[in-house]
DNA sequence: GTCTATAAAAGGATAGAC
DNA sequence: GTCTATCCTTTTATAGAC
């Protein structure tokens, strides 16, 4: 708490910028503005715009990844572990925090942030197909539903932003959900 | 053919860029150079940048939901419609060119930009679900499970984008299609 | 309808003092 | 390490002639 407190507040700044209206659209100045740190600060510690961001986007996607793992290494079964990272409450109308840097081209042109970007989501497929090949699902299988419960993830934000209701989202994964664990209403009942 | 020919020109030209870099981040100048336009004829047609994004991204809706249409409309049975919409080959490394705008700020700031796109969208999710009531499915089923559909194309879309790989929207889809529509290889076959 | 010239503001830094 | 001043470029138009 000493003098590098001013760049843990620029990064700070910069990963509620980023998350609220992207990379690309982010000022040096909005973020010393948000940080209360001066210029010359932000230019000492950060010489570019794109070092900024690296600390950023990088500081994003390891808290993601570490909250994913809280979902998904957790007790119980295949199922409910994947159930759990589903249905998790979700910032639903302010939009994922890595998941909009997808459609950032000033983030996908970086190579070090689209790569940042990209091992991120690479850990989300492999750690839920991890969880399903527990499960005894073959390995193939196992992929490509773990790649759609990252997506119902994902779409479901893009849904309850386009939609302005956070209910987009939950549907999303409730439908998901039943299809995964059918219980109670089977369609047959119909 | 005569003059208005500007006109539609610098709406394409406006479609194509909003797709590849986003509204906000589409400069007028940009624009001009795509489409051969001179200055003068751009400000003639549209006094100022939203009223351009509103023509643009409006003739992008459109012709998304009668896409949409097509597939959802047609022949077969309701799964049969639902599957032909999900596995319809997609740019899956170049986006949604309504999808990615749901993270555009510069979109969702925007009054009229932001109702073109929640439209879209609600179009999108009435048409599946209408689709899968008409499968004997109970209203609220229904509409949790066009909500995964329509999530599961916009996840699959940021998968491959992040990943940098267009099999992995294609791996969502199948995952997806997989639980709705158990064929050949049960899971209880293992 | 289209052209060229101009301009006020924001973006992304750099310079040099402290 | 931090501050203020300055700078060049791009954005988003506006003005007025043709």
């Amino acid at each position: 708490m000493t003098t590098t407190d001013a760049r843990e507040r620029l990064v700070a700044a910069a990963q509620e910028l980023f998350w609220a209206q992207g990379v690309g659209a982010t000022s040096p100045r909005q973020v010393l503005a948000v940080s209360g740190v001066g210029q010359g600060s932000l230019y000492h510690h950060f010489p570019t715009k794109h070092d900024l961001a690296a600390a950023a986007v990088h500081a994003t996607t390891a808290a993601g990844l570490d909250a994913a793992h809280r979902d998904l290494d957790a007790s119980g079964s295949a199922v409910e572990r994947l159930v759990r990272y589903l249905e998790r409450p979700r910032p639903a109308l302010a939009g994922c925090k890595v998941g909009r840097l997808v459609s950032d081209q000033a983030v996908m042109d970086d190579d070090v942030l689209a790569a940042e970007v990209r091992a991120y989501f690479r850990g989300l497929v492999d750690l839920a197909a991890a969880v399903l090949t527990e499960d005894g699902l073959p390995d193939d299988a196992a992929r490509d539903r773990a790649h759609a419960a990252v997506a119902i993830v994902q779409g479901g934000y893009v849904l309850a932003r386009a939609l302005d209701d956070p209910d987009a989202m939950t549907a999303a994964a409730r439908g998901f959900v039943a299809l995964l664990d059918p219980g109670p209403t089977t369609p047959e009942d119909a």
